[in-house]
DNA sequence: ACCTGAACACCGTTCAAGT
DNA sequence: ACCTGAACACCGTTCAAGT
């Protein structure tokens, strides 16, 4: 295995046909990609032609359909690439703040995610926005799991949480927090709206895992 | 004003061609409209063709288009029903529950929600995957507002809170409910699972909206 | 090995003709 | 007044020909 990560494996009918190691094509590769982003943030989803693409890439429609078998699957690829940053980003969170209090594991939690959506915001709304013109179905449920899971470990390590179900109380909460996310990107958030939401989501989900904790019996030394 | 509710005004792009009042057309529409339900649950947004919905409906793609100027009308008149319903839903609910305390007329609100969309579920899964492919946008952005201000109307009803900022801390509550929601469907949930969704949520918003109040200053009585 | 772009196929939309 | 469906237009995709 080369990679830390699994790396989901796209249906067939979605991969790349090349993954192109040399020379030119690499460069070609980039530039369909790159302009596959532009056209999407400009068009949408609806209005990105392949020839628009294939233009903006300095290329002609044959050129892209050699690295790419469809029109979808340039949004896959986009997507898979997003997608796996901010997969990234919380899993790296996750490391980092293993073993602290509830609390503060649920602040970096929500923080890690809203700040990762945040980072990127055109890209992210672009890609809600067209999420529901292919397949990602597949993309964001494993991205989905991948990050419940992360959540899961990191709550479990809180030494002072202990959850009666705590698959359930990390669905929950993560639900919340990527949906509402989603939610507040549909709404069109200037930065500080987005900031708002992040404080008010953390305190949420404390007040939610301060009640949902079964207490632990006292301190290790009592 | 016919309506106690002031129906969202469409853009002139998707509005209906004829609003049939007489004898057959209206049999027409009714079954173009169903047709268009039935063709998107079982073809998704991508596979759901005119000619499709069309001969579905029992009629020619010409007739279809004497009623609807696009195919994107026929999807936005789907979706517009199906959130008026949603809409009155919470808004019936916040009706009944109007003066109530604040932790009861949270989870009336949750379970108003999550009920209406789980009634549904098979639509409320098309639609959700369908959004990405209209001009829904400034529909489901007018019903979360008229959602919204149902929410901030009826949390300041409830006689036990008071809130340093009502308008952030409904908004907070009510995407975490829609989008979390909405991320539950993407999951393919069992009844269960919604059921069990629900519950939590409800527990959620409690937890955050007990912590949230500014404790009155004891009873009136006191 | 990589690129081109005219040609093809598919499907949304129209409109002249029917009842 | 309402319906039909062949014709048109647009765009995703291919493939024979170029370097």
């Amino acid at each position: 295995m080369v990679n830390s990560h699994m790396t989901f494996a796209p249906p067939d009918a979605l991969k790349p046909r090349k993954l192109p190691r040399q020379g030119r094509s690499k460069v070609t590769t980039d530039a369909i990609f790159e302009a596959t982003i532009q056209v999407l943030m400009a068009h949408g989803a609806r209005g990105m032609k392949t020839t628009l693409i294939a233009e903006r890439a300095g290329v002609s429609v044959g050129t892209v359909y050699q690295y790419f078998p469809h029109k979808e699957a340039l949004l896959y690829a986009v997507t898979q690439r997003y997608l796996e940053e901010l997969a990234q980003a919380v899993e790296r969170c996750a490391e980092i703040h293993r073993g602290e209090p509830i609390e503060m594991v649920s602040d970096a939690l929500v923080s890690a995610y809203v700040n990762a959506k945040s980072a990127r915001s055109d890209v992210s709304l672009a890609l809600y926005r067209a999420s529901g013109d292919m397949d990602t179905d597949s993309l964001v449920s494993s991205v989905f799991a991948r990050l419940l899971a992360a959540t899961i470990e990191l709550f479990s390590s809180a030494p002072d949480a202990d959850f009666d179900n705590i698959e359930e109380v990390a669905f929950t909460v993560f639900s919340a927090v990527a949906g509402g996310t989603r939610v507040v990107f549909e709404n069109n958030p200037t930065p500080q709206m987005l900031q708002q939401f992040r404080l008010r989501m953390c305190s949420m989900c404390r007040a939610y895992l301060r009640q949902t904790i079964r207490p632990e019996l006292g301190t290790v030394g009592a």
